[in-house]
DNA sequence: ATCCTATCCTGTAGGC
DNA sequence: TGCCTACAGGATAGGA
């Protein structure tokens, strides 16, 4: 489900709604997600505080009392559904419910099981494998256009699957890499090495716009992703190509044309996103 | 080092 | 109706 929007969206969320509460019981599916939860995580949550939810890239980061933290990754599937109502209605694919002291729960579902909860202890979240491999956050560090073309310096790859690699920026997925390079007016199958320097400005800064504007209307629901309270996010309707193919652009008329990249579909105008359709009105912006 | 592929898992939509 | 295939917002190990 979730790019970076749609984590920023829940972990708002979750700032107003459970920091201060008091965890009183986890309880566990016994499944495992990406990795198995840890059978520790009951005792290390009971009777803690949540002093704070943070995010970085797709990570949701609670912050315990004791300075421990809770590690949390949405996957492809994975919610974080709150609920202060008498009792939960079932949900199938709950791996793991937290029931705060006040009587308000949080539980944690995840259908394909490709999501995270993984605790880590106090002062070592930075040296955390999978949170010292991320790039800069482009909320926090908001990415310029020759950063990103000394990055990517010679590199051969795709400019999409460049967008895409959490280690170069974190917290983009393929829904916002497709909208960025479309708004940036680049063809997502050009090599990242090739990318002029106006073009990584373009692509910086529509990045820090579409992010953004996701953010502003609690993300894209495509499909699986819901907000804390279980609601689809707005963003959809702004889409201008992802999962739009053979629908016009929004600017010219063109089909939007669906390719592969990595197994991943890409979606893009092949008229705006042309070097042939940019060449003459880039010169004379740049 | 860089890159690409296959894999983990369930649900859903569409063709026949 | 059922059966089949393709596809889905992600990360990552392992091989080329």
């Amino acid at each position: 489900m979730p790019e970076l929007p749609e984590v920023e969206t829940v972990r708002r969320m979750l700032q107003a709604h459970v920091v201060g509460r008091t965890v009183r019981a986890v309880r566990l599916s016994g499944h495992k997600l990406r990795e198995p939860i840890s059978s520790g995580l009951p005792r290390a949550l009971k009777n803690r505080a949540i002093r704070g939810v943070s995010r970085l890239g797709k990570f949701l980061i609670f912050e315990l009392e004791d300075g421990a933290v809770l590690l949390s990754h949405l996957g492809m599937s994975g919610r974080w559904l709150f609920s202060e109502g008498e009792r939960d209605e079932p949900l199938p694919h709950v791996h793991a419910r937290i029931a705060f002291a006040d009587g308000t729960r949080l539980r944690f579902q995840d259908p394909r099981r490709f999501g995270l909860l993984r605790l880590v202890p106090e002062g070592r979240l930075a040296r955390d494998k999978a949170i010292a491999a991320l790039g800069p956050d482009p909320i926090a560090t908001p990415p310029t256009g020759d950063k990103l073309q000394a990055q990517a310096q010679d590199l051969k790859l795709s400019v999409k699957a460049f967008l895409l690699d959490q280690k170069r920026i974190a917290g983009i997925g393929n829904i916002y890499a497709s909208e960025i390079l479309h708004r940036a007016r680049v063809d997502p199958r050009r090599k990242a090495g090739a990318i002029r320097l106006e073009e990584w400005n373009a692509i910086a800064a529509e990045t820090i716009a579409v992010l953004n504007e996701a953010i502003a209307r609690f993300g894209t629901t495509f499909s699986a992703y819901r907000t804390l309270w279980n609601e689809p996010g707005t963003y959809g309707d702004q889409l201008l190509v992802y999962d739009r193919a053979r629908e016009p652009c929004r600017t010219c008329g063109t089909p939007i044309r669906r390719i592969v990249q990595g197994q991943r579909s890409t979606f893009f105008c092949p008229h705006c996103q042309s070097r042939g359709a940019n060449a003459k009105t880039r010169r004379k912006r740049g």
